[in-house]
RNA sequence: GGCGCCAUCGCCAAGUGGUAAGGCAAGGGUCUGCAAAAUCCUCAUCCCCAGUUCGAGUCUGGGUGGCGCCUCCA
């Protein structure tokens, strides 16, 4: 299977081909751990998260590679104003990220570096790349010189010149030259700080990523993803760092994920006008989450909104509501080998996902065209068109482990449907105040008013019970209910 | 100012130049004692103008509107 991808290098969609046949170095630009992680985080690793598990599932072997920068000038601010230790705010916010991660489905990388780890990768980096002539220490800092590497602007599409005139300079900067960006830092009093051939200082904030992804994936790798707004300047300094001190070409394909919004515009830390995904945790299930962020493709803007995430929420509670159904119904059956009902059309559920997935992620198509095997579950479940039980049984089966086989390259629909449904009601029931043991009683008062054919005082009991915000159903199999 | 992205049904949203997936909502049917759930059917010619083409939502040019990066940002 071709996979095609949208190369930000070359702005169009191409094959991926990778450096070595069937093998994948990817590296994603992790967390700077400051704070709490919000949706646009989430965003990120799980369309990331997503294109990994896809490779895999298409047989290529991916060394998937995920960084936390824990040492930055945010780090520091946040550990001066709450007057804890820089260290104590990055290990508490690594923990937090995790934990969000987890929630979210979001399977660990392979590898998780940490900047202050790789500190010697960093500083013979930076060597390397004042032997070849790119960057030159100035009283404790280092800098890269922009001008003098040739390729600057290749995967921005900026000039130079353009840079010039918004380029920042501060007082006390030892720049040669505006566009010129720090390599490293000289430390200040109370800051972490490491020694190195310029005396004590960190890294600057985009070296630890050439330097950890050069470790890892070696120097020129496949796949460098992140969000849009990396490519500049962060991903265009990677870039030119790697380059420089390797005289070879760095990453071969750049993938960027689009914001999420709110209201239309980016959701952003500066604006303010951003969730936490711990917030969002609290209103809506991490699965619908997940299927709100995977419902549009990955390079177009997503617009966060609790309309839109109900909706998702309400779809993926009918996908465990069909799930469940199916296993009820598959309990205890034997599957027989033979034809199934609507062969053609079942036949067609996985290369369907696969084509779509192949064509540039495109989780939004792919789970569009899962909306006829669910619509067929349910069917075969409830009215079945044929009386052929074993085929029905057989067809069920199928479609139930291909969407699962589905949902564990998406990270959805992997856990237990009856587990899930109880947990969402529960949830639910609490939230509402309603006590199950009082909606237990009351279904089976109503049970012997139908028994008796009493349908007036059945009718009221039903009335009561939607009153107190339950629903119930009748079923073959008796009366459930739920809280919509 | 420079660079880039986007504009598809009431809402969300996919769409390799060949005749508009899917979800929600809405209307109608089936099922049901009645419901709910489920299922089936119905429901758009793609911001405007011009062009290329046998053929354009899809390419080109020009508008209009929105967004983003150029400063920390996923």
């Amino acid at each position: 299977m071709e996979i095609r991808v949208y190369n930000t290098l070359t702005n169009r969609k191409e094959p991926l081909a990778p450096l070595v046949e069937g093998k994948f170095g990817m590296y994603v630009c992790g967390p700077t751990v400051y704070d709490m992680s919000h949706v646009g985080h989430a965003r990120v690793y799980v369309t990331f998260d997503v294109v990994a598990r896809f490779l895999r599932f298409a047989g290529r072997q991916v060394t998937y590679v995920r960084n936390y920068t824990d040492v930055d000038d945010k780090i520091i601010r946040r550990a001066q104003e709450t007057g804890v230790a820089p260290a104590e705010v990055s290990e508490r916010f690594i923990r937090e990220f995790i934990a969000d991660m987890q929630s979210l489905g979001v399977a660990p990388a392979d590898v998780e570096p940490k900047v202050t780890e790789h500190i010697p990768e960093i500083v013979g980096l930076i060597e390397k790349i004042i032997a070849r002539g790119l960057a030159y220490p100035a009283g404790g800092d280092v800098y890269f010189a922009v001008r003098e590497f040739s390729g600057y602007g290749k995967l921005s599409k900026r000039n130079l010149d353009d840079l010039e005139a918004g380029a920042r300079v501060e007082p006390g900067d030892l720049k040669r030259d505006p566009l010129d960006f720090a390599l490293w830092k000289a430390a200040k009093p109370g800051e972490p700080s490491w020694d190195s051939p310029w005396g004590k200082g960190r890294p600057g904030w985009h070296i630890e990523c050439s330097a950890m992804s050069a470790k890892y994936l070696g120097e020129t790798f496949d796949i460098h993803a992140g969000g849009k707004d990396l490519i500049f300047p962060h991903h265009e300094n990677e870039i030119a760092q790697s380059e420089a001190a390797s005289g070879k070409p760095f990453a071969r394909y750049w993938l960027h994920n689009g914001f999420v919004q709110i209201d239309n515009e980016k959701m952003s830390k500066s604006l303010g006008n951003f969730f936490t995904i711990r917030e969002v945790l609290q209103k809506f299930e991490a699965e619908a989450l997940r299927y709100f962020l995977l419902g549009t493709h990955y390079r177009n803007p997503i617009n966060f909104s609790d309309l839109a995430l109900a909706d998702a929420e309400r779809r993926v509670d009918y996908i465990y509501e069909t799930l469940a159904k199916v296993d009820e119904r598959l309990a205890g059956r034997q599957v027989t080998p033979g034809a199934l009902v609507e062969q053609e059309q079942v036949e067609k559920v996985l290369p369907a996902f696969s084509e779509a997935m192949a064509d540039d992620f495109n989780a939004a198509e792919a789970l569009g065209g899962l909306a006829n095997a669910f619509a067929l579950m349910n069917a075969l479940c409830e009215k079945p068109p044929t009386k052929d039980k074993a085929a029905v049984v057989r067809t069920l089966a199928r479609l139930r482990d291909e969407v699962r086989a589905i949902g564990a390259v998406l990270g959805l629909f992997n856990q237990p449907p009856g587990e899930f449904l109880l947990r969402r009601r529960e949830k639910k029931a609490a939230a509402k105040g309603i006590d199950g043991a009082r909606v237990e009683q009351l279904i089976n008062d109503r049970g012997e008013a139908r028994k008796a054919k009493d349908f007036a005082a059945a009718d009221r009991v039903r009335d009561e019970l939607k009153a107190m915000g339950v629903e119930i159903m009748d079923t073959p199999a008796g009366t459930t209910w739920k809280v919509p």
